[in-house]
DNA sequence: AAAGAGACCAACCGCATTACA
DNA sequence: ATGTAATGCGGTTGGTCTCTT
């Protein structure tokens, strides 16, 4: 049991820069873990949950400030699609972005209903539309998302993909040919970029994430 | 300019899982 | 094998900011 847990003299609240610093010093020292014995080493009256919040959601250098871009946006919406609410797990795959972003941005963006929420959300995915590839295409139900979670983890070892850089995640497009293209052994078909079956697009693609978005709350 | 509504974000809570004695 | 502490995760809340009327 932390200290101050029984004794209920932990602070609670926003942290103050003071705060943040002995944090930030502990951390830079010690390195992340044994969040309990945060507060006795740095003598910060918060318990080693708060501590480890503070730090993951905020204080972590590799932190990415400011708005998700639209590729970012595209993943999320894609990823919830195959996982739902797995925020730490679509966090994964967004480096530098925090499980309690995303859920931010989630619930921000796709929660609410109202007419002009719809409206901001088709002109997001619109925006990331304009990105994809035209094709010849059907629209086809998704597969249960334990199939394209196992897609998606042999996706990235099939491309020996490295999501720890900021730089270097899969597009969206990208993830869309991969998904569909897999075989039953989540093997790529040796197909020519134009022979890649890619089901979603123009208006049936925004509907498509829209609908998935909306059924999924 | 003021008030209300909605958007955004930080932080807390409770539960589940993991690690360890 | 079991109990307990530590850690991680998802849901929720509340405060602040921004936009609209």
């Amino acid at each position: 049991m932390e200290q101050g847990a029984a004794a209920g003299w932990w602070r609670k609240g926003p942290w103050t820069p003071q705060e943040d610093e002995l944090l930030f010093q502990y951390i830079s020292q010690n390195g992340e873990g044994r969040w309990s014995s945060v507060s006795k080493c740095t003598g910060l009256k918060r318990s080693g949950k708060s501590c480890r919040l503070r730090w993951v959601n905020y204080l972590r250098p590799d932190l990415k400030k400011g708005q998700l871009t639209p590729q970012e946006e595209g993943i999320i919406i894609e990823l919830h699609a195959l996982w739902g609410n797995k925020w730490s797990t679509i966090a994964r795959y967004l480096p530098g972005r925090t499980d309690n972003e995303i859920k931010n941005y989630w619930r921000t963006h796709f929660k609410t209903r109202s007419p002009s929420t719809h409206l901001k959300k088709r002109k997001i995915l619109n925006q990331q539309q304009a990105h994809r590839r035209p094709n010849n295409v059907t629209i086809t139900e998704p597969s249960h998302s334990h199939d394209k979670e196992m897609a998606f983890s042999s996706i990235i070892d099939i491309n020996h993909q490295s999501v720890s850089s900021s730089d270097d995640f899969v597009a969206p497009f990208e993830m869309d040919c991969y998904l569909w293209n897999l075989d039953d052994d989540h093997h790529l078909p040796n197909l020519m970029p134009h022979e890649y079956y890619h089901p979603f697009e123009g208006d049936a693609a925004v509907d498509y994430y829209v609908q998935t978005a909306e059924v999924l709350l």
